[in-house]
DNA sequence: GTTGAAATCATACTTCC
DNA sequence: GGAAGTATGATTTCAAC
């Protein structure tokens, strides 16, 4: 998944859907000057090859009461983690991202939730059932600044077809 | 933007497009039951009162060769941070998330680039461009387990109409 | 990649509850 | 205030090129 070549027009479609993913494919083949079915059958074929990972609206959270963010630092056991472990937190639905990183930890998790309390309630369950978790350490989110999770498009860098 | 209120069919179609924002009108009205004209006026409603935020597609970095994702930790000189700051850090394209934070840090940043070689490029010069910023502390994240972005939709702690 | 045609969809307007 | 019905123009989709 790191061999795929995309050429300039490819690009474009993904820039195109990833600032609007809900945009008609008719609009998205004036945009880029081609025919609907050329442009239509590009897009199904960045998402056969997994370049075009799913199509997903964003939620305003306080609109739908998930006020706190928070990141949390998972020491664990076995050094590295395990698949196991990984499924496990990956599992809990409040938890948006999961990582392995270097330094101290082992784990760095992003969770989102309605209150401190729900946060207490799932470190008190869902994760106290994980097996090889040695400690955590919660960091709050005051305020969010910026939140996309959209990708620097560099056409310099890419082979043209 | 909180004093929102949302009813179980509100709640419905903000789930089906956290999971497919592409699915069309008529799609969306049939899973729901009811005629695509209601339907419409409740997503252009939602979009309005800025519950539907955007609608976006995400892409594989790796097919676009943007793996390298890291959390920056910084210490500014005013406390809190600023305004200006939020802007600067904000105004990085590679930086997908700016957050204010509690501990001893004051911003916590996710950013994604192509390589190691980049992220230094960008820490002497985007970073270093920044006034107030006092230390950062960079942790890289080795393989990402999970990584979304879908609030959990609470139908039984909302409001129905 | 394009063209063309049939099926399907988006959407504005009206009517209904 | 919604939601459903309706009509028209746009869009999707797939064949053949």
């Amino acid at each position: 998944m790191d061999s795929v070549t995309l050429d300039r027009i490819d690009l474009e479609i993904l820039d195109h859907l990833q600032k609007n993913s809900r945009m008609s494919n008719a609009d998205l083949s004036r945009e880029l000057g081609m025919a609907p079915s050329g442009v239509l059958e590009r897009v199904k074929k960045l998402e056969q090859k997994g370049v075009l990972i799913q199509y997903t609206a964003r939620v305003n959270p306080e609109a739908v009461n998930q006020n706190l963010l928070a990141f949390i630092f998972i020491k664990v056991a076995d050094g590295l983690g395990c698949d196991e472990t990984d499924r496990l937190l990956a599992a809990i639905e409040a938890v948006q991202e999961v990582h392995h990183i270097t330094g101290e930890d082992c784990y760095l998790v992003k969770i989102r939730v309605a209150s401190s309390n729900e946060l207490m309630q799932l470190m008190r369950t869902a994760f106290r059932d994980i097996p090889n978790i040695i400690s955590t350490r919660t960091t709050i989110v005051l305020e969010t600044v910026k939140e996309n999770q959209h990708i620097v498009i560099q056409r310099e860098t890419q082979d043209d077809k």
